[in-house]
DNA sequence: TTCAAAATAGGTATTTATACCTATTTTTTA
DNA sequence: TAAAAAATAGGTATAAATACCTATTTTGAA
């Protein structure tokens, strides 16, 4: 009796890739290719009718982004899972594509093995990270702050204006609340961007995220 | 012969706590308690004299809270290696005391084979986090945009110039560099803000870097 | 209790951003 | 290829932020 194949298709621009991931899977009782894409829109059009169960989906290509086409298709085909397969190891990268909708990441320098284990997760409906790539997310994630004598020390009610920026809120609109006058927030405004290196609110606002000062 | 105890120090505003570790590590050969203290002044009064190996910290004390607490002794004492002890289980604490210099991260209600392990990682000069702790700071940093119709659909331009803004250029500058009219850029940043439903560029930036848009 | 830091606030100018329009050209998509 | 969306840019205001001063009061730490 003949197993059930996981209906698998590719978009990735590379020809070679798609030839590869052809022979490898081909020897695979469990998998088979019901479509290649060379780009986002040969993607589009042929998925429209011909849904795979699974999508390896490339991050770069010309046209459409891999994060754009990730949108697409969580938004058009929600049970078509995707797996990002990639030459990117960028946390930002991961993080974006996930964000966007795919169920999985792996690079395209994996061992087939793994290659072949995360496309079953993600057809099961799981999440599927390289074990590499969860280190380096978490890495990013728990970073500390890269010279301690260069964080600089916030007075509470610095940290305290900062919060209310953060929310949206005018310097003036901060003086109503603290009762003080406004010039006192530009002043701890300007001190704030003193401090933290920066020229205008939306960088101090960057900034201070990054350096965890606020949510 | 005797092995070699790591030096001990605990900071924690519950004595019960505190009786509950030394109860603990006393049973230790390779530990010993050198210090405890009830709250921050105590803390940084009696680490000056008598320096742990590893300090167990309590991230919520009456006076100056953990991570304040983490942040001057990482830049007083840089060899005493902390790691936090707490009840919160929120992916925003974790985050915090771990940029503000402690080593590992463990739940008060965890195991005492954990807490033990953590200890010696921590002593070792690696990193520890719980297991059931790594596991949510991933998905936090993973996780997919909550409602996919609520996330706005950028344009590409609009994308180019956000990350300008972020990089802490001015309209004008932003202008120069993509050889169009400030006024292009002001309308940019308009309907930037417009799509994301804030009303300046300091809380435009939060909102962007929360919804994964920029790093 | 004395000293230093922080918080307060004003003057004055300039620069930027924000708001609300209209309108044309270019690009994308159906 | 027609229609829609995006990118372009101008007019005209006003509001807000930024810059660089000085100076007093309040608070906290040695």
């Amino acid at each position: 009796m003949t197993p059930y194949k996981i209906k698998i298709a590719i978009a990735d621009d590379h020809p070679l890739v798609i030839n590869g991931l052809r022979h490898i899977l081909s020897n695979c009782p469990d998998m088979e290719i019901i479509g290649s894409y060379n780009n986002g829109a040969e993607l589009l059009t042929g998925i429209a009718g011909n849904q795979p169960e699974v999508l390896l989906l490339d991050v770069q290509m010309p046209g459409q982004t891999g994060d754009e086409l990730a949108v697409i298709i969580s938004a058009q085909y929600p049970l078509v899972r995707m797996l990002a397969l990639t030459n990117l190891d960028n946390v930002y990268y991961i993080k974006n594509m996930m964000r966007s909708g795919v169920q999985g990441y792996i690079l395209k320098t994996t061992r087939e093995e793994i290659l072949l284990e995360a496309i079953r997760t993600v057809y099961k409906g799981e999440q599927y990270l390289e074990p590499v790539l969860k280190e380096k997310v978490l890495i990013d994630a728990l970073q500390a702050k890269r010279d301690v004598s260069a964080v600089p020390i916030l007075s509470r009610r610095e940290k305290e204006v900062l919060q209310f920026i953060a929310a949206n809120l005018t310097s003036q609109q901060i003086a109503d609340k603290l009762f003080v006058s406004k010039r006192t927030i530009d002043n701890h405004r300007i001190n704030l961007m003193l401090k933290l290196g920066v020229k205008n609110g939306a960088a101090l606002m960057k900034k201070a995220i990054q350096m965890g000062l606020i949510n």
